[in-house]
DNA sequence: TCTGGGGTCCTAGGACCC
DNA sequence: TCTGGGGTCCTAGGACCC
């Protein structure tokens, strides 16, 4: 058969935190190299070189820190505005090869091939694979299948044979590869599915894919059943072309040291409202409720765990910072227990709709709701010429003792002109 | 000593209605 | 004493993703 109806690319950057620092520092190109996520915590995107290492994803720093310093593996802090600067880059050339694509995180996208011949998948792909390597520096992976989680499956393989493409739709050996992937690294099988499969005797994709659908509604849940169905070749999950707006807002973060005191939480929490209000805004939205909260270190073992969540039904919905500050604080106040040391603090947005759908109440209370609305645009428009917290409230601290760490950064900033690396000729 | 952050979807169970 | 049955909507918590 010359033409397959559904034809889906998964185009993935090969380690893209690490790809993104090495465009900037052709010193770090084939060394070992990490980013580490926020707090310099964990270890969230390895090179090649670090893998072969044993330095596994997700792990604590400091737990490898020895073999870290030992074969003197180069570390990065995360500079989550330079990943999002070209991860745009590398959509946007994307997009010269599909009418229909998705973009499913920072370095992933599903790519509509129906129009490209079988034979030519594979060409195509490498193609693509070419062309973002020359317009961006990025390196990628590409799968091609019939399905979104056979082109996961594929893509796995290309990632592991660094053979760059695998096109499952011409391959004789579906099943051949299927055999090597291992259930756990199944996309849709996370932990407990992986525990509950391999009770049951499956190990790989190529043995979910032969058991009976019946059994495994019975089992599991829907989703189970589409992971099955769509290793077996049958379209389950739809290729998501419009972006939709987000649902949810959620800020938060660590501390670089633990807190006590009520008033440094505070701080924390309003300055995420005035970072999570920023963020609704810009997408036109508003929000009806607010939930905060903190922790102690749930990894501390002999100090008194505690954790606790509130969440406020606003009286209206809004997306004053001011507002939004006032409420949370309000929560805060109600879960806070002296006498902890804690490690995290946040805020979740929710019930997010468009500016269009608000109503006015004709009970608000805030007053001045146009003066308001008003001085919002401008902070709004300060922080986005004049840099980040140009402008916030006295209440979010000017001191924040109790921010991150972030001791590796490489400082690099695309949007910011006095950041960018200089070329010099000789 | 030191363990990220931001999302989505599904499901069971409660509240409520007639 | 004995107290239906069926429907909708909402929410908290779990599982999963990167």
């Amino acid at each position: 058969m010359l033409y397959t109806k559904n034809k889906i690319a998964l185009v993935d950057c090969n380690s893209f935190y690490v790809s993104c620092e090495r465009l900037f520092n052709p010193s770090i190109i084939k060394k070992p190299v990490v980013v580490l996520s926020s707090n310099d915590g964990c270890v969230i995107s390895r090179s090649t070189e670090a893998k072969a290492l044993g330095i596994k994803m997700g792990e604590p720093y400091f737990k490898v820190e020895k073999i870290i310093k030992t074969n003197d593996v180069k570390i990065f802090s995360s500079n989550y505005s330079l990943y999002g600067d070209i991860s745009r880059r590398v959509m946007k050339t994307l997009r010269q090869f599909s009418p229909e694509i998705e973009i499913y995180s920072i370095d992933e996208a599903f790519l509509n091939l129906s129009l490209i011949k079988n034979e030519n998948l594979l060409e195509y792909g490498n193609k693509i694979r070419k062309t973002v390597l020359k317009w961006t520096g990025i390196p990628t992976s590409i799968g091609i299948a019939t399905t979104k989680t056979l082109s996961k499956a594929a893509n796995h393989i290309a990632k592991k044979e660094s053979s760059g493409v695998i096109d499952l739709i011409n391959s004789k050996q579906t099943n051949q590869l299927l055999k090597q992937i291992k259930i756990s690294d199944v996309w849709g099988i996370g932990r407990q599915l992986t525990n509950f499969y391999i009770k049951n005797g499956i190990n790989t994709a190529y043995e979910l894919k032969n058991i009976s659908n019946s059994w495994i509604k019975k089992n599991t849940n829907v989703l189970g059943a589409r992971t099955a169905m769509e290793l077996r070749g049958i379209p389950c999950v739809s290729l998501e072309a419009f972006e939709e707006k987000r649902k949810n807002c959620c800020v938060s973060r660590s501390f670089g040291r633990k807190v006590t005191k009520l008033e440094e939480l505070k701080e924390s929490v309003t300055a995420h409202c005035l970072n999570a209000a920023e963020k609704i805004r810009n997408d036109n939205q508003t929000a009806k409720k607010i939930t905060v909260f903190i922790r102690t270190s749930p990894f501390q073992k002999y100090n008194n765990y505690y954790a606790n969540v509130k969440k406020i039904d606003l009286p209206i919905r809004t997306n004053d910072s001011i507002e939004l500050i006032k409420q949370a604080l309000i929560a805060l106040k109600q879960i806070y227990k002296k006498g902890y040391r804690y490690q995290k603090a946040g805020i979740i947005l929710s019930s997010l709709k468009d500016m269009n759908s608000y109503k006015k109440n004709l009970f608000s209370k805030v007053s001045n709701e146009e003066k308001r609305t008003k001085l919002m645009k401008a902070i709004d428009y300060t922080n986005f010429k004049y840099g980040r917290n140009a402008l916030s409230i006295a209440q979010a601290g000017f001191r924040q003792k109790w921010n991150i760490k972030k001791q590796h950064s490489s400082k690099i900033d695309t949007a910011c002109f006095d950041l960018l690396p200089a070329v010099r000729s000789f």
